[in-house]
DNA sequence: TCGGATTACGTGCACCGTAATGATC
DNA sequence: GATCATTACGGTGCACGTAATCCGA
C-alpha cells in the first residue's frame, strides 16, 4: 500500500521539478523528500527517476506513476466532500415556488414537521416547474397547476385572491369590489416577490404601470409616503394592512389563482405528512 | 487526508459487520479498530455509525463514505501494477509469426539490437496479421505477404524453400528436384512449427498423410527410427540436415514463400535498426 | 562558492497492544 | 457468563528535522 504522503510528496516533486522546490511547497526538509523519494522508487521495484550527482527527473516509469497517484489523490479527497454532501442532502428541503407568500407558508409547515431539516428557498417562474421536481433540483415546488406527470404528485395548497389597498379617502375605497379594468392605466405598487401576480396585471390591466419594489422595507416606505394603490392579497398577513387604507378584492376570475404543492413520486414518501396535511 | 489504514479499517468494518470480526480480518485488536472508526468520524464531521452500548453499524453517511473509500483503496492499488505494466511494456518486443524458424531468425536479430530487451513470440495463423498489429496485441508480425495498410509498415525479411529429406537409398533421393505432384498419397513427416507449410502441402499434394509432431524431439525421434521422408527447408539450420538422409528442393512455385516483417507506423522508430539491417 | 542531492543520527508523535470497565443478550 | 464496544495507559516504529558530506555549475 502506498502512502498518501509519499504520492503527495511524488506529486509535488512532479509539479516542483526539483527536490528542493517540492520541499519547500510541501514544508518539509530536502532530505526528507530525498528519502522518500528512493522509498517508493523500493516500493515500486522499478527506477522511477533519472539520477545525476547534483539532479534527479522522472523517467517514463515515474511519469506514468504520477498520473496514477493523481488519481488515487483525487479518489482520496473525494471521500469526505462528497459524503458531506450526501449528509447535507438528506437533511435539507429544497423549495421552489412561483410565490413569496406561499413559500413562506410552506416553511412555515416543514419547520413544524421536520424541525431538524435545513430549508433553501427558491422564486421561480411557473413553466419549469415539473422539470425542476425531475431534475432533482428541488423537492418541493408550489405551482399554479396541478400537473398530469405519472412521475409526479401534485395536491391543491393555497388559494390567493388579488386585493388592491388603497388609501381610505380616495374613490377607488368606495368600492366594494374592482375589476381590472377600473385600474387601467393607473400607477399601482407591487411586490416583486408577488411572482405570477405582475404577469397576471400586466396582462390583465389595460396600459397599467406597476412600480415593482425588489424588497419589502422600500415597499412600505412607498406606501406610507405616498397615496399610490398597492398591491395586497387574501394571503398577506394582518399586519401588512396599513391603517388609513382599504383593502378591496378584485373580482375577476384572473384575479384567483389556486397553488398546488408538486413533488416526486419516489420522493413522496418523505414527505407523506406535510401532504396529508394540507 | 484520509489515511489509507483508515479507509482499509472502514472498509474491513463494513464487510465484516462487527468490529471484532473486522478487526480479526485486519489482525489488529478491537480497542484499536474502535478508536479507528471515532478517528474516522471525527475527520468527516457527521455521524457515520449508529451506535447501541453493545453495537456498532454503519448508518446512511456511513454507508457512502464506504463507496467512496472502496473507490479511493481501489485507485491506490492500480498505481504500482499498471506502473509496472507500462515497464514491461517498454521493455517487450511482443512478436508473432506464421513460422517458428522465420521468429527464430527475428529473435536472434532483435536480441543483437536490443539486448536487454525481453522477446515474448506467438505462432499464429496468417490472415490476422495486420489486425494484430493495429489492436496493439504485438508490435512486430512476420507474415506471408506485404501490406498496402497506410497504418502499417512492411518489407520482405526472409525467403524459403520448402525441401524433402529422404533417406540416402530410397527412390527418391535420385532426383535433384521433385514436385508436389511426386509425393501423392504417401506419408510424410511434418513439424507443427511450419506453420503455413502444413496446409500449402495439404492443398498441393494429393491425398498426402501428413504426420505432424508437435515437438521437435518427438520429429527427431521419428526421422531417426524410421525411413520416412521429412520436411525440411533451405531456412533449417545445417545440423538438422542428417546423416543417412539427402534433401531435395521442391521445384512447384507454391513450395517458395517470402516471409515479410511488419510493424505500425507508430511504432516503427523504434524499430528502424531491424528494418534497415534486413 | 553556492545550490542541489544524499547520508547519518536523534527525536517526537501516532498508532497499536495489553488491561480493565461497561453493557447487552 | 459470553460477546461486543469503549476507555486508559504504556511501548514502539517511522517519518521528520538537524547536521554533515558530496558533487557540479
Amino acid at each position: 500500500m502506498l502512502e498518501n504522503y509519499l504520492l503527495e510528496q511524488l506529486v509535488a516533486f512532479a509539479d516542483a521539478g526539483t527536490l528542493s522546490k517540492a520541499a519547500q511547497a510541501l514544508h518539509i526538509t530536502q532530505p526528507a523528500l530525498s528519502k522518500s523519494m528512493h522509498r517508493i522508487e523500493s516500493l515500486f521495484g522499478i527506477p522511477l527517476f533519472h539520477r545525476t550527482h547534483s539532479h534527479i527527473e522522472l523517467n517514463a516509469n515515474g511519469k506514468i506513476a504520477v498520473q496514477y497517484a493523481r488519481r488515487a489523490l483525487k479518489a482520496n479527497h473525494e471521500i469526505i466532500p462528497e459524503t458531506l454532501a450526501f449528509y447535507r442532502r438528506q437533511h435539507t428541503i429544497r423549495i421552489a415556488g412561483c410565490s413569496t407568500i406561499a413559500i413562506h407558508h410552506l416553511i412555515q409547515i416543514c419547520q413544524d414537521y421536520y424541525p431538524t431539516m435545513t430549508l433553501t428557498t427558491s422564486l421561480i417562474s411557473y413553466p419549469a416547474a415539473p422539470a425542476l421536481l425531475q431534475n432533482d433540483d428541488y423537492d418541493l415546488v408550489i405551482a399554479t397547476r396541478a400537473t398530469n406527470d405519472p412521475q409526479l404528485i401534485s395536491k391543491p395548497f393555497l388559494d390567493e385572491r388579488l386585493m388592491l389597498s388603497v388609501p381610505a379617502g380616495t374613490p377607488l375605497a368606495k368600492h366594494k369590489k374592482v375589476s381590472f379594468r377600473d385600474l387601467a392605466g393607473m400607477n399601482i405598487l407591487a411586490h416583486a416577490g408577488s411572482g405570477v401576480w405582475i404577469n397576471i396585471c400586466r396582462q390583465q390591466i389595460p396600459k397599467v404601470n406597476l412600480l415593482v419594489q425588489e424588497n419589502m422595507q422600500s415597499l412600505d416606505q412607498l406606501v406610507k409616503a405616498s397615496a399610490l394603490p398597492v398591491f395586497s392579497s387574501s394571503l398577506t398577513t394582518v399586519d401588512k394592512q396599513m391603517a388609513d387604507r382599504v383593502t378591496i378584492p378584485i373580482r375577476d376570475g384572473a384575479a384567483q389563482i389556486s397553488y398546488y404543492l408538486l413533488c416526486t413520486r419516489t420522493n413522496y414518501r418523505n414527505f407523506k405528512d406535510i401532504f396529508a396535511g394540507i
